[in-house]
DNA sequence: CTTCACTAAGTACGGCGTACGTAGTAGTCA
DNA sequence: TGACTACTACGTACGCCGTACTTAGTGAAG
């Protein structure tokens, strides 16, 4: 018998039926469904092998007949979510179509929020990933140049979408596990910051938090940090 | 007695030595850096609340003296290699000192593979981080202009700079944990992938892989992305 | 009909974070 | 000085986790 494991495989590349024996209970999508409906509703620790397999309503050693580790399971996860990005007939407006990309990118991570955490170049081969890239690039047709810069274009814009989001999400999805509230959380910090800025010994930090009293528009910002990085590849 | 834990604290804002009791065994500083031997040596899922506290030669439960969540241990790890953080007196070229914090940062996370993954705005207010944005700012006097937009540009290429690191290095930590190699990994995805394009659903993909045959350089692609990030933020 | 690859599921192990209780220590104050 | 008490140290225990291994049963292939 040989060795379970001993060499590596891709999740995408392995059948979901073998030819043989009784016909599996569940595809590949219920397992998924199951996982992300976990992760959405109580966050990503949630999501463990017991849980989604109660989920599902099976053994929890049975889940590892469609998934050899946890790691694959995140893996349909981020695939299942991709699915969800739409795809439209390029417009022939490289700026605007990539915009709408980063703000459907957005809008999916605000749908699912453990999906930043997820994120990793290792899975962008998953099937809807290699869609949505493919997609990416067509929009990209009119910018012209290689295909090295526009990989770096759309790896740039995706890997700030999602620091954005993250950095407004995380805390969030943090604040659901700990015994007390986000606004208590922020407002301890920001007593222990200003206390800090008191010392005198960081005069720019002080000097920002007086001109910048408000809350700040975290949609604004996210905005003008999309439009930068379409600036950096915009031609000259 | 009053409920433990009930209230948030930032961990900052508590003594280190308390007055009454016998003296504590350990400072925080020698429980940051013994954590951050464990992640440097190890990797990050080793630093656990025992090997920790087997590091200093204590009890487990006497660790939770010091810090009173794991994730307070995880704030003193950041802080600490933080510290390392360079600071000079700004050059009055404020392209040139960010690039080098940028360069530097890329260092700081190359002699600790697992900062990327900890990464979180939550810990931009530790005594280190505080001196490290304030030299930030330092460095952007020149600039002019208001601080928000200093923030942004600071929190764009940390961003950037983290999102790079952390595509190189989360592969080869996470290869430690594997029981094949990170080549072997690669080749087989490579291999999968060969054979999706190959399917004819990706043309420009299948274009793209034909195109960049030879292996990224990921040094010129980090210094172009830097680069761009700060052409974004110029003035015009 | 037999064979046997496959699915399903239970049990068990070694890890984790940490709540709780107990014992000992050292500053404080009557 | 002696009692008090806040504090440190740390062992035990609980309920999670991922998953290796085992057994039993199913159904298509020969």
């Amino acid at each position: 018998m040989a060795v379970r494991g001993a060499v590596p495989e891709v999740i995408w590349a392995r059948p979901e039926r073998a030819g043989r024996g009784p016909r599996p209970a569940y595809t590949r999508d219920d397992i998924a469904a199951a996982a992300v409906r976990i992760a959405d509703a109580q966050g990503l620790d949630a999501v463990s092998m017991r849980h989604v397999a109660a989920e599902l309503g099976c053994g929890t050693m049975s889940l590892y007949n469609y998934v050899p580790r946890k790691e694959d399971l995140y893996e349909l996860m981020v695939d299942a979510v991709s699915a969800e990005h739409e795809l439209w007939e390029p417009s022939g407006d490289w700026r605007a179509d990539l915009r709408r990309v980063a703000y459907q990118t957005r809008a999916l991570m605000g749908r699912h929020p453990w999906v930043p955490r997820l994120m990793s170049p290792v899975y962008g081969f998953s099937p809807h990933a290699l869609r949505f890239l493919e997609h990416c690039l067509a929009c990209l047709d009119p910018l012209g140049g290689p295909y090295g810069t526009k990989f770096e274009l759309i790896a740039m814009l995706n890997g700030v979408v999602t620091t954005y989001v993250r950095n407004e999400l995380d805390t969030a999805e943090r604040a659901r596990s700990l015994p007390w509230s986000e606004a208590d959380e922020h407002a301890v910090r920001i007593a222990y910051l200003g206390g800090r800025l008191a010392s005198g010994a960081y005069p720019r930090m002080a000097a920002a938090f007086q001109e910048d009293a408000g809350p700040i528009d975290l949609e604004a910002v996210f905005e003008r940090a999309v439009e930068r990085v379409l600036d950096a590849f915009a031609p000259r």
